[in-house]
DNA sequence: AGCCGGCCTTGACCTAAGTCAAAACCGCAT
DNA sequence: ATGCGGTTTTGACTTAGGTCAAGGCCGGCT
């Protein structure tokens, strides 16, 4: 079985296209495999196309002149990737990396801009996609900049927890490591208000499971909230 | 003279369309005028069209709920905002405010659309404004997490160079209260260190007109940089 | 000219979170 | 079982930058 297909008719992006359409998107992607921790892009490389997970996980990430990380987005199978500069026909603005062994599937550019114009629909997709990640944007530079650590993981938790489908609990998908760096923080702190969360009775840790104990008290610490002591 | 057909013409949004599409452009544009300080959308409003920057200028911003503002754009004449809801069919994910005294046009989702539909090449044109947009809140948030203020504040004055093609000074366009919010800072630690690169021999500061006596030493900052004392 | 209100600056203080270093933990391969 | 490398945790310490409160400045209006 073809499980790239699959993905393709899966993923939203090519959603609400016949067969043939189809068909043809299968026909301009190539397979592409990395492993874990390989290097998929660099910020600065040219962008000659773009990226559909079909298996594994990948980090969007930036790195500070002195080595720090912050990561801007985990994407898991169905999920496009470096889609900008294909339209502001330019340089990646960010490094890719695989965190998993990853099945990638590569549109190249050209190929691609010369099937949104035989399709419409598809154009107002990827406008969906973009749009999609511009919230997400608005939301990453809100919890940087005007909440504290705590409400920034009582906020991923609250996220993983609809996303997973689980009320009462989650499981990280990433390392503590990965996670501190997606929060704009560091392990050290990042465990510190593990600890705290724990000891106000709000979470339960044991390694990557969370169990929620106060469910109501995570989201009030998520949206309007600071952590006594 | 209709300045607002000046505007459609000279932005990047409606580039390479005929003169035909452009006056359907021009048709389905609603003119509106805002007030200093008026509030133009909220943050949760049933976003139902985008807008158009034709004079003055406005910020898109978040608050937290203790008030404090994180501006995240500010537009001036030719600069499209608002497209967000219109694409992923949802709710403005910020607030929108004029700075100044500002006239708009108002383009309503649907008969957008319909146009995007008739000219592939606005499709492609918004791809482009969105895949910008998306650029630059990867290095909003680069600054956000990876910097400290003075090289925010560093990388900010290298771009208004660039922007008012003057290498050796500007002068803000904004009060230095905005300029902190737009910086994820505070007024207060925004003049201490303005105090402190003029200090150093970097920057003259006159009310809001800044000369540049190093731009080497401002440029470094904003790339690899700290402020020593 | 004089007053008012918004903006900006200054000072003293506080605190969230980063740094550095060491220990504990955990899964994996020998 | 044992040892090893990476990850996570813990502790002691430092610091960038926020808070609070008071003045200073400047431009518009009467």
């Amino acid at each position: 079985m073809d499980k790239a297909m699959h993905i393709i008719e899966a993923t939203s992006l090519f959603g609400g296209m016949q067969h043939e359409q189809l068909a043809q998107v299968r026909r301009i992607a190539q397979d592409r495999s990395f492993k874990r921790g390989e290097a998929i892009f660099w910020e600065g490389d040219p962008g000659i196309g773009f990226y559909v997970v079909v298996q594994g996980k990948v980090k969007i990430y930036k790195t500070s002149f002195d080595g720090k990380e912050q990561i801007l987005h985990i994407y898991g199978p169905g999920h496009p990737f470096g889609e900008v500069p294909v339209f502001s026909g330019n340089r990646f603005p960010a490094n890719a990396m695989a965190l998993e062994s990853s099945r990638l599937l590569f549109f190249p550019r050209t190929d691609f801009i010369d099937l949104i114009g035989a399709n419409p629909s598809l154009a107002l997709n990827m406008l969906a996609v973009l749009s999609m990640r511009l919230r997400q944007f608005t939301v990453q530079v809100e919890n940087l900049s005007l909440k504290e650590v705590p409400a920034r993981l009582a906020s991923y938790l609250i996220f993983l927890s609809d996303e997973q489908n689980s009320p009462d609990g989650v499981s990280l998908p990433i390392s503590k490591g990965q996670l501190a760096s997606l929060l704009g923080t560091i392990p050290e702190t990042l465990s510190r208000i593990f600890q705290k969360m724990s000891g106000q009775g709000l979470i339960s840790v044991n390694g990557g499971e969370i169990g929620f104990i106060n469910r109501a008290g995570i989201q009030d610490l998520s949206e309007n909230g600071r952590l006594s002591d």
